[in-house]
DNA sequence: CTCCAGGGATGAT
DNA sequence: ATCATCCATGGA
C-alpha cells in the first residue's frame, strides 16, 4: 500500500467534495475514501498538502500512470484559479462568491461515471443522489479494500445496460432506472462513444448528449463541465436561477429557460461554468441571500449587478 | 399549455 | 410527530 504527499496549494478538498458536482466520496477520519475510476482512494488534506493512500492493483492500465500525477489531474490542480476568477463579471455578489469558494476545484470526473450519476440525478437533491451513486456502486460495482475499508468502483456501461430495470429501481432510481439503463445499452453497443466525443465543439457534444434518455440540457451541460472540460458550460437549477432571477435580472418577468441560458453563456464568459459552481455553493450554504419564491425579488437584497454593465442583450 | 411519474431528506408547523 | 416541499426529464 503506497503513501504519497502531493502538493496543492489553493485547493479545498472538503469543499470540493461537497459542492454537487460529485457524489460517492464519504467523509472518514480526517479525509475522504472514495475512487478515482478503478483505482480505491483514501485522501485527506493538511493544510496545502494532499496525503493519499491507494489501495490494491486496479487495472494495469492506471498502473502505468504515476500516482500524483493521477491524483493531480483528477482535482484540477493545474487549473489556475486565480486567472479563472480574474476572467468573471465583477459584480458583488460574483466576488462574494469568489472569497466564499477559495480553493473549490472543478473536477475531472470519469465520463460514464459522470454522466449516470447525472441521469440519476434528475428531479434528486444532493443526499439522494449519494444514495443512488452508492446503492449502484455496491450493488453492480467492484469490491475494492483500502486500509480497513471497503468501497465499490461505478459500475461500467455493460455492467448497467444488463441489470433488469426492477434491479435499478431497487437502488431508488425510479422512472429514471428506465433512462439509464436504455444510454447504458446505447453506450456498451458502441453506438455512441462518449470517449470520441471529447473531440467535438461545444454545440456538437451538447446536442449529441441530450439525445441519450433522460439527459436534457441541463444535465447536458453538467457532463459538459464536469467530464469534459467544458468550463464555459452553465448548467441553470433551482438555486442558480433563483440566483440569476434575484441577483442578476430583478425585474425581468417573462424569461424563458433558453434566454435565461443565452444571458449566463454571455454575462459569465469562458469560465462560465466555474463561476456558476461559486454562485451556486455560495448560494446553497448562504441560504439567506436567495428567497425560496422566484417571483418577487429578494427580499433585502440589493441588485448586485455592476453598475456599468447591467446584462441587456436579452431578446 | 398542463399534469404527472420515484421517493427520501429537509423544512415548516 | 405529521405534513408539505424540493427536484427537472419525458411522455401523455
Amino acid at each position: 500500500m503506497k503513501l504519497v504527499e502531493i502538493p496543492a496549494p489553493d485547493f479545498d478538498l472538503a469543499m470540493t467534495l461537497d459542492s454537487g458536482q460529485v457524489f460517492h466520496w464519504e467523509k472518514t477520519g480526517n479525509g475522504f475514501l472514495g475512487t478515482i475510476d478503478d483505482l480505491p482512494v483514501y485522501v485527506e488534506q493538511n493544510r496545502s498538502v494532499l496525503k493519499v493512500r491507494v489501495g490494491a492493483a486496479p487495472s494495469p492500465a492506471r498502473e502505468a500512470r504515476a500516482l500524483p500525477g493521477i491524483i493531480a489531474h483528477y482535482f484540477a490542480l493545474d487549473h489556475r484559479l486565480a486567472e479563472i476568477c480574474a476572467s468573471f463579471p465583477d459584480d458583488a455578489l460574483m466576488n462574494a462568491a469568489c472569497d466564499f469558494c477559495r480553493g473549490l476545484r472543478i473536477i475531472r470526473q470519469p465520463k460514464w461515471e459522470c454522466l449516470a450519476t447525472f441521469i440519476c440525478s434528475s428531479m434528486k437533491q444532493v443526499a439522494h443522489i449519494r444514495q443512488i451513486s452508492a446503492s449502484l456502486r455496491t450493488r453492480f460495482g467492484e469490491r475494492r479494500e483500502i486500509d480497513n475499508h471497503v468501497v465499490y468502483t461505478f459500475p461500467n456501461a455493460q455492467r448497467i445496460g444488463r441489470a433488469f430495470e426492477t434491479e435499478l429501481r431497487e437502488c431508488k432510481l425510479g422512472y429514471r432506472a428506465k433512462n439509464l439503463r436504455a444510454t447504458a445499452q446505447r453506450i456498451s453497443s458502441g453506438e455512441f462513444d462518449l470517449e470520441g466525443w471529447s473531440r467535438l465543439p461545444d454545440g456538437d457534444l451538447r446536442k449529441n448528449l441530450c439525445e441519450l434518455a433522460g439527459v436534457g440540457a441541463k444535465i447536458a451541460n453538467c457532463v459538459m463541465l464536469f467530464a469534459y472540460e467544458r468550463l464555459r458550460a452553465f448548467p441553470i437549477d433551482v438555486w442558480i436561477e433563483r440566483v440569476l432571477r434575484q441577483h442578476y435580472l430583478p425585474r425581468r418577468k417573462k424569461m424563458t429557460a433558453q434566454q435565461l441560458w443565452e444571458f449566463s453563456e454571455s454575462y459569465f464568459g469562458e469560465h462560465g461554468g466555474y463561476a456558476q459552481q461559486y454562485l451556486f455553493h455560495h448560494a446553497r450554504v448562504a441560504k439567506s441571500l436567495i428567497s425560496r419564491d422566484s417571483s418577487e425579488s429578494a427580499k433585502g437584497a440589493v441588485s448586485y449587478r455592476s453598475p456599468g454593465a447591467p446584462p441587456q442583450q436579452i431578446e
